[in-house]
DNA sequence: TCAATATGTCGTATGTTTGCTACATTGAAC
DNA sequence: GTTCAATGTAGCAAACATACGACATATTGA
């Protein structure tokens, strides 16, 4: 028997969109790398792996993602290349996120609360 | 050979606890059951996969996650589950995704953007 | 030209997620 | 008590994610 086991095309854009959003920064190690270019500006792909728990080829890898998603952008200068945040896209998903939440929270409160 | 290939726990709480609001938010069933509780304000689990492209069971684990997350609650009521929207877990996780994008988001622009 | 360096991709082992059917449990209604 | 309805859990197959070593490519510099 055959299941169809990935229905997230069936869901509505904007739940799409924030679902991958979510996807990417669901690893802690895209968390970090987002952290360090915040703090590093612009950091040389090899030297990633110095401050992150893992191989130069998983961080490579990891980097593949926040690229394919928009996070980062790599600038090449001779054989080093040189990543960075792309603040456009961390503004438009914060606020997709912050519409998520502001949408969601409520002053609402509901019975199971109530005792 | 044998791999670890889970290092998750190697990096820090805050990187963690990132990337696990991040996971229970990568599935659009989840993404849209959020959204669904926030206009219904309650709903009875066997309702809510009448507004989503999925079998009773497979929503029922979506639930599961957003109840192990504490995004949701339930209250009994006879052999009724309704389920609720948590606000304090939703400003927690609002918060925190505000602090990594305004820690992250600068006005530096880096030098593969000025050409 | 040839070695060293920087980076990415491929292959693969392992674990996790998704979605369903089948079954179990529990309360309501008769 | 038996049946029906509402819900959850177990088990399974397919797909996806993670991590690393081995390999490929390309630039620098002796």
């Amino acid at each position: 028997m055959i299941i169809n086991n990935n229905k997230s095309n069936e869901f509505n854009a904007e739940q799409q969109r924030l679902a991958e959003f979510s996807r990417v920064l669901s690893h802690p190690a895209r968390i970090a790398i987002i952290q360090l270019l915040s703090v590093k500006k612009e950091i040389k792909t090899g030297n990633i792996s110095d401050f992150l728990p893992l191989c130069r080829t998983t961080v490579s890898q990891h980097l593949k993602e926040l690229r394919n998603a928009g996070i980062i952008e790599g600038s090449i200068d001779g054989h080093k290349i040189h990543y960075c945040l792309n603040m456009d896209k961390l503004n438009e998903m914060k606020s997709a996120f912050n519409l998520l939440f502001n949408s969601s929270i409520s002053s609402f409160m509901c019975s199971c609360k109530q005792q």
